[in-house]
DNA sequence: TGTTATGCATAAGAAAATTATGTATATATT
DNA sequence: AATATATACATAATTTTCTTATGCATAACA
């Protein structure tokens, strides 16, 4: 992957956004998903995934559910209330980081 | 400041596409620009901001001029050839990772 | 039967910040 | 005159967040 150091700290907000569309979500799932949106230009780790997910799941922003489908584990997230309003906070954040890259990349995108 | 994590990354790029605008800038000034065009909302610190200029420097994408104005030090940066260069690609790959956080956070946007 | 896909996990290391500190001069405030 | 704020540089310790490498296990495909 390139400019892989661009989306540092993005990554937790993408989690919970595509969680937040999608219902729930396995890990495996999520990294499919996101090479699938991007075209194969965004390919999340699972060194960086996994431990991501643990992370918010300690923080109390998203349940676990355990499955087994074909034979095989499946750990389903999805977010909790203090997830769900987490994510609102941290979308606007994001929004608002890009809208400031942008003025001072390309000033003439931002109006 | 907000949403530090965010930019992580993104800072060298920042750099050199002021510099680009601005043709030479000496650190301070780099600080004090970014916090005027984002009214405030991003802030660049001293330890994120010259252990960066010297690295951009060590790569040979940063020239520096040192001149003493009112009997203060001042270095100024200046992009390099290689530098000039470099920035294009840097910016590219900036503007395609802002499109595809896009996609995935707000995909009613992307087209 | 070996490779690819699915599915989880963690450890070692690197990159890039934050926070704290230090030095020094100039200007504004009280 | 004393003090605080602004200007201007710098670095060390620590933290956060990745990458890379590795490991385990099952299913599907060639």
């Amino acid at each position: 992957m390139k400019n892989s150091q661009l989306y540092k700290g993005s990554l937790n907000t993408i989690i919970m956004k595509l969680l937040e569309e999608q219902g729930r979500m396995y890990g495996y799932e999520i990294t499919q998903k996101v090479k699938e949106i991007t075209k194969g230009e965004l390919n999340i780790t699972e060194g960086a995934l996994y431990p991501a997910l643990h992370k918010l799941e300690a923080d109390g922003l998203l349940d676990v559910e355990v499955e087994k489908v074909d034979n095989r584990l499946r750990k389903y997230y999805k977010l909790t209330e203090k997830g769900t309003t987490e994510n609102v906070n941290r979308l606007a954040e994001l929004e608002e980081f890009i809208k400031n890259i942008q003025t001072i990349v390309n000033p003439k995108l931002s109006y």
